[in-house]
DNA sequence: ACAATACTCTGCCAATTGGTTGAACATCTG
DNA sequence: CAGATGTTCAACCAATTGGCAGAGTATTGT
């Protein structure tokens, strides 16, 4: 249960351009029609973008008006920073201790599993 | 633009199948055949995952005799850990903030630039 | 040399993605 | 109410993706 979604924000931290959204949003609320101007896209195409980033709990898009203010929801991040935390941290310190093993010389390891 | 493996990065990471690679290969290296039995895809599929996941860098391959040892390559990760713990700082201190500006009653502030 | 093994590469297919345009809907303004 | 504005939705297109099967290449074993 902890990665159904892991899944989504991956998937949508992957494109630059929602990265960039991303980015924008990171400067303050924005509704959609002010975020699509910088972006040199179709009004529709942000739109697309914004609901994966929603879809993926990265930001919410809130009806004001005939307005769709969207802002920034850093505990999505937090899922994702755990994954990567955790791997990162497990991998370095593996390998660390395989690269303590093998030496600077050497050249044979045979060890897995 | 320092980031376009952040790009692959990402969108290797986005793949369960991927994911899944990555955690196996976290217990030690292990060839294409090893890797692809238990995930229960074709040779060429796993071949092809794995070809993503080296362009991204997450991994490495390594001739060996008539076999590819696949091993993880933490490196890769640390661009997505600091991109993600940037913006998560940021956007969570910026939050924090603005919350800390409404507050609880509030009454009024027009602090948020 | 020959056969088997370990991969990779090249089609091929279905599904998804990112983009466009134009219609629809909701909301504000005159 | 009519019209402009903000946004989404639906249809469509090109490109990419993930999967398979099969051919091709390199290495090992007999």
């Amino acid at each position: 249960m902890v990665e159904p979604d892991l899944n989504l924000v991956f998937h949508a931290l992957g494109d630059p351009t929602r990265r960039a959204i991303l980015g924008r949003l990171a400067a303050g609320e924005a509704t959609v029609s002010h975020l699509s101007r910088p972006f040199d896209l179709s009004f529709a195409a942000v739109s697309k973008h914004l609901g994966v980033l929603e879809r993926a709990g990265l930001v919410t898009r809130e009806a004001r008006g005939r307005e769709r203010v969207c802002r920034i929801n850093p505990a999505a991040l937090a899922d994702a920073r755990a994954w990567l935390e955790f791997h990162g941290r497990f991998w370095t310190e593996r390998l660390d201790a395989l690269d303590a093993v093998v030496g600077t010389a050497t050249g044979k390891s045979g060890e897995s599993q």
